[in-house]
DNA sequence: TTGTAAGCGTTATCAT
DNA sequence: ATGATAACGCTTACAA
């Protein structure tokens, strides 16, 4: 009872040899007298029989980890199945959420050397030392979606969300606006602190004036957290009699919570105030208005991802290679009133 | 470059023995001139080590596999998530959508039988014959989240879609609506044929007549499936000089579709039409009006799902458990108006 | 630090 | 149909 019984001990309990204990529980070739007898003994004993001892004999497929910070977030969903699909031939994809957690994906490291894993595709919300350091000396193939600093010698996938946040606030001023404002994400993140300064080279490339009251930084990247930065956003911008016409948004769901907001506080959209936000889930299209807003191609980059892994697979000597996706705005009701 | 290289293979090429190789790939104690040399050695004859043999040898955790038909389905991910925490300690967790075929569950417990895992749980869509077998056969732990028909031990979590749908009739009713249709899902399919049947029983006991065109079914669960099938029905409704004052969707994504297919037809949510969801999803109160939903407990489903699979580990003569979850009503705008 | 050899728990091969 | 035994690819005492 204290170790976890094994084929050994069910066929000693049975009083059979280890060869037929295991016929008799896969059900190959076995009297029916002798599938019985066995059965009872591993019940008996309580016996599981081991997956990995299993799988090592029998050749399984590849084991393929993703590891992301919230499994619940839609742009994770969508790279998700596009790696399910394009390994779908090679290997099978399991994911595993880290949280939000400081060492996320270093654990998750650990866990591969640990056996977890043939490869892995991870989505680092920050990219410490430690973490450089791990992926430097793995010896399991490692694809990492996201912006890397250079000098890391490693396969990877990257989109420009600087680029995207740009291309939202082109689009406002080609529509008319002027007094722009942004919902930032947490700083202390790598998408905060990329659009960020995203934000800020487009505003001064169109020499547009950037009004501190009209920046605000959302703790989260979530609904709830936009309602409430847009809230604090509008009632600054009320009470210091500012002006504002459109609000740039660090993602979908705060830019949901921010039209919210905008209603809460009597204002149109797009009349009075345009609103984008970034990744084009399937809610920008699902609301009303409608939301413009710019992908950054998460199946894409998913695919991408997938496609490095399976070569690496086939020729682990391979140099890394890195790889850029473009962002696309899809423009909706939410900047231009009658798109349907 | 025919078969897989192995750590033997490497320990040949580098000139050294296996465990010298072992210890310069891990990093354990390895003069830096013996790492050198292995690690060209491992890359020159593209040597990638095996996570199962590392497995088997290191005793890692147990793998949990959670087989769904989609997982971008919202439910999924919430019960993913409650699984994923609640085996945190126990076992690790993989997702593998299985998409709709036919065989959807059976290929997953292949995949179970070749060592892919040490527990399952599944959420078929459709229960076979095949699968009843397989399920009784089955040497790993299984647990199955829905409704089973009598007759088969095993592990099994559900919640009654039936009195789901009921009870959105009957706050509808009470809510002083008389002239109800409904949106079905497909009749292949579990949850399609349960939430019809449910429609029917509530109808019934309230006395309120069931008008042929004001029942119709969806292809599919989804937003656009849904937009379509409300079409259908308000287009029927209009040509035949029907009533209708109230819509219950088979789930939340063909509710939300009928709220657009209501704002074409420049009907008014709810003063001229009521509708309501299933499943309680995250946009049944994002969006505008805010949907009312029969909350399913996913969350829940997965939690216990997961509590029974870890029982099952500890005990696996423990006799099969089964357990039935409670839906709740979460009235929003869509059927009463001014909530917030 | 390095090499030798013994497993980890299972299934496949070969006799019987 | 059953039993003995050799793998599967790797790590780790133990000895050198």
């Amino acid at each position: 009872m204290a170790t976890k019984p094994t084929l050994h001990e069910v066929a000693a309990a049975a009083g059979v040899s280890q060869a037929s204990a295991s016929r008799a529980l896969t059900g190959r070739s076995a009297s029916p007298d002798m599938v019985r007898k066995v059965r009872r003994a591993a019940k008996s004993i309580g016996y599981l029989p081991d997956a990995t001892a299993r799988a090592l004999r029998l050749g399984g497929r590849r084991q393929v980890v993703f590891g992301v910070a919230d499994i619940g977030n839609p742009n994770y969903v969508q790279m998700l199945r596009a790696i399910e699909e394009e390994l779908d031939e090679t290997a099978n994809v399991s994911v595993t959420a880290l949280g939000r957690r400081e060492n996320q994906s270093l654990e998750l490291l650990r866990m591969i050397s640990m056996g977890a894993g043939d490869g892995l595709i991870i989505t680092p919300i920050q990219v410490t030392r430690a973490l450089r350091q791990a992926i430097r000396e793995s010896v399991v193939p490692i694809v990492v979606i996201g912006r890397l600093e250079p000098g890391l010698e490693v396969d990877n996938v990257f989109v420009d969300s600087s680029e995207a946040v740009q291309m939202a606030v082109d689009h406002l001023v080609e529509a008319g606006r002027s007094h722009i404002g942004m919902i930032h994400g947490p700083e202390n993140t790598n998408p905060g602190k990329v659009r960020r300064a995203g934000f800020h080279t487009a505003m001064a490339r169109h020499e547009l004036s950037r009004v501190a009251v009209r920046e605000v930084t959302a703790t989260d990247f979530t609904h709830a957290a936009g309602v409430e930065a847009a809230t604090r956003l509008l009632s600054a911008v009320k009470a210091e009699g500012e002006q504002l016409d459109a609000i740039v948004c660090v993602n979908d769901l705060v830019a949901i919570g921010a039209l919210h907001a905008a209603d809460q506080f009597g204002l149109k959209v797009p009349e009075d105030v345009a609103v984008t936000g970034i990744d084009d889930t399937d809610l920008a299209s699902l609301y009303k208005p409608s939301l413009t807003s710019v992908s950054l191609h998460s199946d894409e980059r998913g695919r991408v991802a997938a496609q490095m892994l399976r070569d690496r697979f086939e020729d682990p000597s391979r140099p890394p290679r890195k790889e850029a996706v473009q962002p696309t705005l899809k423009i909706r009701s939410s900047t231009i009133g009658e798109a349907r």
